[in-house]
DNA sequence: CTATTATGCTCTATAAATAGTACATAAGAG
DNA sequence: CTCTTATGTACTATTTATAGAGCATAATAG
């Protein structure tokens, strides 16, 4: 009772996963750290880090944003205080919003 | 011979996980799509979609990022077409670095 | 209020990701 | 050039994520 996961993407996103390596890698690089220095500081292995910068799908977006923040990335282009008031932000806008989106009525009396 | 996967992650790629789901519900909301509209428009299912927006470090970044621009999220706060672009400033930049990190030698000449 | 339905959560089988290792190749240093 | 080591890739065991269903709750419309 399952299928495949999904397979197919948006061409956009595909391209934003593989930037996201892509700007990983080089920022690696520019560090001066190699594939396995990241992996041991992320606590993960040297063929993730290698999956993440190559931009595949399936890599957990935890360790992706893990092994960015170690190269130096920051995410949103948002310093990390920045971030932490961008949550709070979006947090009081969530309360502003209906908590359920309400879909237009099925039933639209068709007995008649 | 697996470890559990990495379990500890910095707060910083935590807040920027949980950040990226909580625009994506906001934007979902104000576009007045279901959890499920999202789903099956992704490929995915409700419960997926539903990780993703608590900001859980496990989900895939493909769905990850195949939903945020579902609705109509824009990674790196690019237009699509500036997205690519900056795919191949990357893909130009890394040309120009080394393509392996050489690390201090670790034998310093200890036969003395 | 009631009716409807979106959301949140749990559970199970299956699919997929990951760690770890090993090895070949490539790249940089001297 | 040689030597060292980083990178790329393949393989397997194990962990984890996912799909799908089912159900309880909550939220919204009327």
């Amino acid at each position: 009772m399952t299928k495949p996961a999904h397979r197919s993407y948006s061409r956009y996103s595909r391209e934003a996963t593989e930037l996201l390596g892509m700007m990983i890698r080089n920022a690696r690089i520019e560090r001066g750290l190699t594939v396995a220095d990241v992996a041991e500081r992320a606590g993960t292995s040297r063929g993730l880090v290698h999956r993440i910068e190559k931009g595949e799908m399936g890599s957990s977006i935890g360790a992706a944003f893990e092994v960015a923040v170690i190269v130096g990335l920051r995410l949103f282009e948002a310093e990390p205080t920045t971030l932490t008031r961008h949550l709070s932000m979006q947090r009081d806008k969530l309360t502003l919003l209906p908590q359920s989106v309400r879909t237009g009525v099925t039933k639209v009396k068709d007995d008649f």
